[in-house]
RNA sequence: GGGAGUUUAGCUCAGCUGGGAGAGCAUCUGCCUUACAAGCAGAGGGUCAUAGGUUCGAGCCCUAUAACUCCCACCA
């Protein structure tokens, strides 16, 4: 072992051999329990990121804990194509050569895509390797590889056949000035300042008018209605008479819909199916006509008289004039509202109906919601079944059809000649119904969600029946963010349900997002972001999965910085260190045998059992920081701390026997620590392994330790507790460290050379005596105490009566507000009726003893 | 507007089925003790957001309030 530890020496190196060996591949074993993840494919995109880093963490530690626990456990990669931001990317880069993708054309445009893909899905794979991370890299799938494709094929069909897909009528977003339609990512709502145009529609038999009021008059052209709440009692009354539409002299009808709030403008609203998705609701509700009054350009129509032509946000202006001059302008009010734009060009978008692809969610959900129910799927933490149910329970039916070019492409022809629809699982040549030849696909591309809705079984061969699907489906774990339960989880969950007619996994644990020490959400436009990679280059990729795992609450943000990392190179470097003492100490151990145990080799294994044993505990219910904690508390607090220096003394002693035990628990203990390290940072503890005197060939598929029995020792608990009272004491009587003293020791409990020897150790003593009764100590002392033995010191000058006083004042105080607590509960008879048993013997206990330890005290 | 979360030491957070408030970092004191000064030993520091309630007993359960955060739907 080097010297000091030095991450970038071996981390590449260990990782290239557990390539060579193949140890992370899995293949279907029946005569073995199976553990399968599917990893939530990262978007080819670009770089890695501290989420990915985090997700992936928590998915390599469960994984390999499973491997180690015997289990045929295979965790699938891959990469999602991420087609909208993709192809936002791509046009960006067009852009920069002056070209849009129209000009280069859809076919160049694809290829385009492809060559990106297979550019950064190489990145993402060797960015996630330097994380150390144990996936199955020959089954690394990505959505649009030809199998994955023809699950989503397949599926399409399989929807449509049995009726669960139709066509309809939707709004999407429009940009006028990049003639295109724009996903909801794409449209950006930006607060401006604007105005609220009241407006006077008379009634068609001169009774009289109702004022509307509305932020974008340019519509009035296509208004077919005026909606009231039918509850409101200025108009309840007057519902179904005929307005005059200014300015066009048009009749329209006044309606009543809840949609209308009272409290808000006038009460009344303008209703113009055509260019507002809420209009259109409306509009179908109560069967309204639909008038476009505003083109593909943004130009007004001939809906709109003689502003035909116009902008329609210039057309404002003069609209508003023309209904003053005509007596309909009430007033114009200042008004701040937020107004989609696009975020490529900014303009203002445009509400659009447009006929588009649907999944039929109502008896598809139905299934997915009864699977959280019943608890056959449980989420981690709990309180995330709400998000998903609650999005399932009110969920309307799923567009999949995306107007653009990347992805996979809606498998719909139509016939020119006939108009037939031909939905199959092949390219259809000619048309079924009339014979015709010419055939046009769809132009419109699935939702990416479409496909990672298949994901779990897609990546095992689906539609084929592969060993691999009958064995390791349906998978055992899904951990993912809680930004993408509706998204993903649940179109994951019905997919299954419906394709492969079970669940697609057990349990989802949710990761919560890494922001920056001040809380804000990394992103690139901050540059608040971490790079992991530049994180792994400068500490480790161990120290940055610890700091990833270390205090991290599942479902819950995590505050991250750089500093962590540090603190868990830190620690690491603890490991290092003591494992490169355990190494040199036991230098040509041929075996380990757990006999002729002294108090301190009792002692360390029974914390050890307990912590494997609470450790593991933990793990089973995916608190990974908990049982990391456990692990790292007993590692230092325990073995350091105490074990490794009393072993100094057997080590370099002359018993033998002893050195001989000491140097086997010595292994035993850091051999455990190391393979439960090791799903945390898998490279330094394989590094450290294999320097181990005995050792496999690799870490990660050895048996992953397991809680034993083995009886505490109650006397080296106390000789603990007798060693911190001493040190307590030295230092409030400023007795520096390098000072050494004789230590007297009265004990209840017998003492072996051993403890003794321990306490004088540990204790800064010189020398170590015992004694029956304080009566023997002729120097002035000042007095230690345990619970069954107690010390004398003889500090000489530094024994100041007063303070002695003081400080016995202060344990008597204490102690006789402990013993009045216990009376108090104890003379409560609800109390002792009422309260388990146990709690009320322990309680018992406690007042006795302090009642002995008070006394004592008095004497002195 | 609907839903969820958070609030515990200066900072970051644990705290299980309700049974004497914890860790790490930071601070202060002492120590180069042959694995580690990237260390060791010791100490100080909290009205568990606020107000009620249930209970023998509340950081934990219930009700209300406040502040902050997130998700969804959006106001013509």
């Amino acid at each position: 072992m080097d010297k000091t530890y030095q991450p970038s020496n071996f981390e590449e190196d260990i990782y290239a051999n557990w390539l060579k060996n193949k140890y992370f591949s899995s293949f279907p074993n029946p005569n073995k329990p199976k553990f399968s993840v599917v990893m939530p494919p990262p978007n080819v995109t670009g770089k890695a990121h501290v989420g990915h880093a985090l997700n992936n963490t928590i998915q390599d530690v469960l994984v390999r804990r499973k491997r180690m626990q015997g289990y045929e456990t295979l965790w699938t990669p891959g990469t999602d194509h991420a087609a909208i931001a993709t192809e936002e990317v791509l046009c960006k880069a067009l852009k920069k050569e002056g070209l849009t993708k129209e000009q280069v054309g859809r076919e160049d445009f694809i290829r385009r895509g492809e060559e990106w893909y297979a550019q950064y899905g190489d990145l993402i794979k060797l960015q996630f390797e330097k994380l150390g991370i144990s996936p199955d890299w020959d089954r690394m799938a990505f959505t649009m590889d030809e199998n994955l494709s023809a699950a989503v094929r397949h599926a399409f069909v399989e929807y449509y056949n049995k009726g669960y897909i139709y066509r309809g009528k939707r709004s999407v977003n429009y940009c006028p000035s990049c003639k295109t339609t724009i996903s909801d990512n794409e449209n950006v709502y930006v607060e401006q300042n604007t105005f609220l145009w009241h407006i006077r529609y008379p009634f068609a038999d001169g009774s009289g008018e109702v004022v509307i009021a509305t932020t974008r008059p340019e519509t009035l052209f296509g208004d077919t209605a005026v909606a009231v709440n039918p509850k409101d009692p200025r108009y309840k009354n007057l519902i179904g008479k005929d307005l005059i539409l200014p300015l066009t002299g048009r009749t329209i009808k006044l309606i009543g819909d809840d949609y209308s709030e009272m409290d808000f403008g006038t009460g009344a609203v303008k209703i113009t199916p055509a260019h507002d998705p809420n209009d259109y609701e409306i509009g179908l509700r109560h069967n309204l006509e639909t008038i476009v009054c505003i083109d593909d350009d943004g130009r007004l129509t001939e809906a709109a008289g003689k502003f035909k032509g116009m902008d329609r946000i210039e057309a404002r202006k003069p609209i508003e004039e023309e209904l003053a001059r005509q007596g309909y302008l009430v007033k114009v009010e200042k008004y701040k509202n937020k107004v989609g734009t696009c975020e490529r060009c900014g303009s203002m978008t445009e509400p659009k109906i447009s006929t588009q692809w649907f999944v039929k969610m109502h008896d598809l959900a139905k299934p997915a919601i009864e699977a959280v129910k019943s608890g056959k799927i449980k989420f981690v933490p709990k309180r995330f079944e709400k998000t998903y149910l609650n999005w399932l329970g009110n969920i309307k039916d799923w567009c999949i059809s995306r107007q653009i070019w990347l992805g996979h492409r809606i498998p719909v022809f139509y016939c020119d000649d006939c108009g037939k629809q031909i939905v199959q699982e092949k390219d259809p040549e000619f048309c079924p119904n009339c014979g015709s030849k010419n055939l046009h696909q769809d132009p419109d591309v699935l939702d990416t969600w479409f496909s990672s809705a298949l994901w779990p079984f897609s990546t095992l061969g689906y539609p084929k029946q592969t060993p691999e699907l009958k064995y390791y489906y349906p998978t055992d774990v899904l951990v993912t963010g809680y930004d993408i339960i509706t998204f993903w989880v649940s179109k994951m969950v019905f997919s299954s349900l419906f394709f492969m007619k079970q669940i697609p996994f057990k349990d989802v644990v949710i990761n919560g997002i890494v922001r920056d020490a001040k809380g804000v959400k990394m992103s690139k436009h901050l540059g608040n972001g971490i790079d992991p990679m530049e994180m792994i280059a400068k500490y480790g990729a161990d120290a940055l999965r610890l700091s990833l795992i270390n205090g991290m609450s599942m479902g819950t943000d995590l505050k991250y910085s750089e500093d962590r990392i540090k603190e868990a190179k830190i620690f690491i470097n603890k490991i290092y260190n003591a494992s490169k003492f355990v190494i040199s100490a036991t230098e040509g151990v041929k075996e380990i045998k757990l006999e002729n145990l002294a108090e301190k080799d009792k002692w360390i294994l029974h914390h050890f059992n307990k912590m494997v044993k609470a450790f593991n505990k933990s793990m089973d219910r995916y608190n990974l920081s908990g049982a990391l904690s456990l692990l790292m508390d007993f590692f230092v607090g325990k073995f350091c701390d105490w074990y490794i220096e009393l072993a100094k003394l057997d080590l370099y002693g002359e018993d033998v026997k002893a050195k001989v035990t000491t140097q086997s628990v010595l292994l035993y203990v850091l051999d455990g620590c190391l393979k439960m390290f090791h799903i945390f940072i898998p490279f330094v503890t394989e590094y450290i392994y294999l320097s181990l005197p005995i050792h496999e060939k690799t870490i990660m598929l050895c048996k992953f330790p397991e809680a034993q029995r083995q009886a505490n020792s109650k006397q080296f608990e106390e000789v603990i507790k007798l060693i911190k009272a001493i040190r307590a004491v030295r230092a409030e009587y400023k007795v520096p460290d390098n000072k050494r003293t004789k230590i007297y020791v009265q004990s209840k409990i017998k003492l072996n050379q051993n403890l003794l020897a321990g306490i004088n150790k540990l204790g800064f003593g010189n020398q170590i005596e015992v004694v029956s009764n304080e009566g023997q100590i002729a120097e002035k002392y000042v007095k230690a105490l345990a619970d069954e033995m107690m010390a004398y010191l003889p500090i000489g000058q530094l024994v100041d009566e007063d303070k002695e006083r003081e400080r016995k004042q202060k344990e008597i105080e204490s102690l006789k507000f402990e013993i009045q607590r216990s009376t108090k509960m104890l003379e409560n008879p609800r109390f002792v009726e009422k309260a388990p048993k146990a709690l009320v013997d322990e309680e018992r206990a406690k007042l006795q003893k302090n009642k002995a330890l008070l006394e004592n005290l008095l004497k002195d």
